[in-house]
RNA sequence: GAUUCGUUAGCUCAGCUGGUAGAGCACAUCCCUUUUAAGGAUGGGGUCCUGGGUUCGAACCCCAGACGAAUCACCA
């Protein structure tokens, strides 16, 4: 059921075509300017053509005012019947513009540039061509002199199903996406820069690896095989590295099988990183140094706003180890303790356990619940313990620990990165603890990947390897608390549709056509449903429809309806 | 997964103690040649998220469900 303001919409688009406009024309359209091009550079009388989206229109008898939004901001527009319609034929300005065109119409507008009398550069229309016919109203903002925002387009449900309208209608969220873009560019010149060489490895992995995630499970018709949309690339980035390259990076979609909230979404971007002959400790340069470039670039400052707290990427971060980090916050020296120290240490500090934490993720837990939070400015934190990171190198100094660092910022994981675990055989063994982790039911333990292990047989250089979740990067620089902010397309449950009647059921019935639609739209949207009701209920609803919908047709008989009872 | 809150016109929202469904913007008609949030006048527009229940009577109370948000838990 359309609404009155669709119906009329609809009504104006046929007329258009009887007046003999093309409502969607296929023609190439040629713009000379941007609205912002004007606005900036004011040329009194330069001849213009731009293109947009209709947003206000403020009719005064035989002049209007109209606001056209493109790509790069509004300008508004002057129309004067005589002026549009030199001729005695008035049409095109009285019919065409007053009533048939809305709020939403994509306009082609040709005129010459001027300044109202009170001072807004806007355009004095000539030509007014129809490009794409709107046939849905609008949301509404208005913003006032003191650019408050009135009747804001903000419910989060709406925005998020219909992001083509809140980025026609929300300027801002226009601006987050761009400066989304700015951001990854920034990265990849910086990383470009260095002749690391950008690539693309698979999405569909029959050995989902390089996490500890649960996988979206998918299948291959062909090959008959399950496939598994890839938790992370790390792996066959680490091929590349083994096959000669020194340093390669891709900007990753990930999808984890996992709960969502405002800072997890189930397909996800990071940017991962590996470099050959480097450590851990060169990394940490390195990702300091790239940060800041890209605030440099993006934003003009290192100094971000984010929740309020004015967080500043200018390298040094700071550097702690985990261990620190526990001693600093808690007070405790954790390094020398045993399995059952570390236990009675997290029943004091009132931190929750269970019997299947082994030493690495009793330290974990401590650290998660005591000291992560509080790293709002960018901190390296080291030295992780090895059961958390099959991947990872041991540490030179301390077999307990690995070459591990998380980049906190906010209180969140930025980036987490590794001196590699390149020794296959060493490899091979942490595989096979996270078997025997799986085997007692964690279904987030790694998969063995046998060609992985026999491509780090062959050799893989020492190397440093970085993955940094890009959609958190983006909320950090654009000072967003979710990351359906910076997602054009969050994950939701899908929407229902209501797909209308299904004809031939009614049919069925001998119900006739022209009344299906009124059958359906009173309530009664299956056949189940009309059968169960009263035939002199429905007999009553039907003519009450026809009344309100004013429908052409003579009313139904009590006897017609009965006669499907039958 | 738990708890809390929300769902009323195209949009933003009111709606008291259960008693005929409201406003602003948008829309339509008429008037108006430079408006600045929205010139003036008049008018149309509703599955009050869905389904049950209580009641003479439900947008409102009760039960169940859908969708969304926040917090927490889990998870990187």
């Amino acid at each position: 059921m359309l609404s009155e303001q669709e119906q009329i919409r609809r009504e104006s688009l046929q007329k258009i075509i009887a007046y003999g406009i093309n409502p969607y024309p296929a023609e190439e359209f040629k713009t000379t300017h941007y609205s912002l091009d004007i606005l900036k550079k004011y040329n009194e009388d330069e001849k213009v053509i731009i293109a947009g989206r209709l947003m206000r229109r403020k009719i005064q008898g035989k002049a209007s005012f109209g606001t056209l939004q493109d790509a790069k901001g509004r300008i508004q527009i002057y129309l004067n019947r005589d002026v549009i319609c030199p001729d005695e034929d008035k049409s095109m300005y009285n019919d065409v513009f007053k009533k048939w065109l809305d709020l939403g119409d994509i306009l082609g507008i040709e005129g010459k540039v001027f300044k109202t009398m009170v001072g807004e550069i806007s355009i004095n229309v000539e030509k007014i061509h129809l490009l794409s016919k709107s046939l849905k109203p609008l949301p509404q903002p208005k913003k006032d002199s003191e650019g408050v925002t009135h009747d804001a387009f903000n419910d989060p449900e709406l925005r998020y199903r219909r992001r083509y309208v809140d980025l026609v209608v929300n300027d801002h969220v226009k601006e987050t996406f761009i400066k989304r873009s700015k951001i990854i560019n920034s990265m990849r010149k910086f990383l470009s820069q260095k002749e690391y060489i950008e690539v693309e490895t698979p999405i569909l992995q029959s050995i989902p690896g390089g996490a500890a995630a649960r996988p979206f499970v998918t299948h291959h018709n062909a090959l008959d095989v399950p496939l598994y949309l890839r938790i992370a690339n790390e792996l066959y980035l680490k091929r590349l590295i083994v096959g000669g390259f020194d340093g390669v990076y891709e900007f990753a979609k990930d999808f984890r099988n996992e709960g969502m909230d405002k800072t997890h979404n189930p397909e996800f971007t990071q940017m991962e990183m590996y470099v050959a002959y480097k450590d851990y400790h060169w990394m940490m340069n390195f990702t300091e140094e790239m940060l800041e470039f890209i605030c440099l670039e993006v934003l003009g400052t290192t100094n971000v706003n984010i929740g309020g707290e004015i967080v500043s990427f200018k390298k040094p971060f700071k550097r702690i180890s985990m261990i620190d980090s526990i001693k600093e916050h808690t007070g405790i020296d954790i390094s020398k303790m045993s399995e059952l120290e570390l236990r009675k240490t997290c029943e004091k500090l009132d931190v929750a356990t269970d019997a299947s934490m082994g030493k690495g993720k009793l330290i974990d837990e401590i650290f998660g619940e005591k000291c992560e939070s509080n790293y709002i400015q960018p901190t390296f934190i080291t030295d992780y313990p090895v059961e958390m990171s099959p991947l990872c190198k041991k540490h030179r100094d301390n077999p307990e620990l690995t070459e591990r660092f998380e980049l906190m910022v906010n209180g969140k994981e930025l980036a987490n990165a590794y001196s590699e675990l390149n020794d296959p055989i060493d490899q091979k063994s942490r595989f096979e603890d996270q078997v025997k982790l799986a085997e007692k039911g964690d279904d987030e333990a790694m998969f063995i990947d046998l060609d992985f292990i026999r491509a780090l047989e062959y050799g893989m250089p020492p190397t440093s390897g970085m993955g940094i979740g890009i959609d958190r990067l983006v909320m950090f620089l654009c000072n967003q608390a979710s990351i359906q902010e910076v997602l054009f397309f969050p994950q939701m449950k899908p929407e229902k549709w209501d797909t209308g009647p299904n004809k031939n059921e009614y049919l069925e019935l001998n119900i006739s056509e022209t009344w299906i639609q009124p059958i359906y739209e009173s309530g009664y949207t299956t056949k189940e449903i009309l059968l169960e009701a009263k035939p002199t209920a429905v007999h009553q609803k039907l003519n009450g429809y026809r009344k309100k919908n004013k429908l052409d047709i003579p009313p139904i008989l009590l006897e017609e309806v009965q006669s499907w009872y039958n």
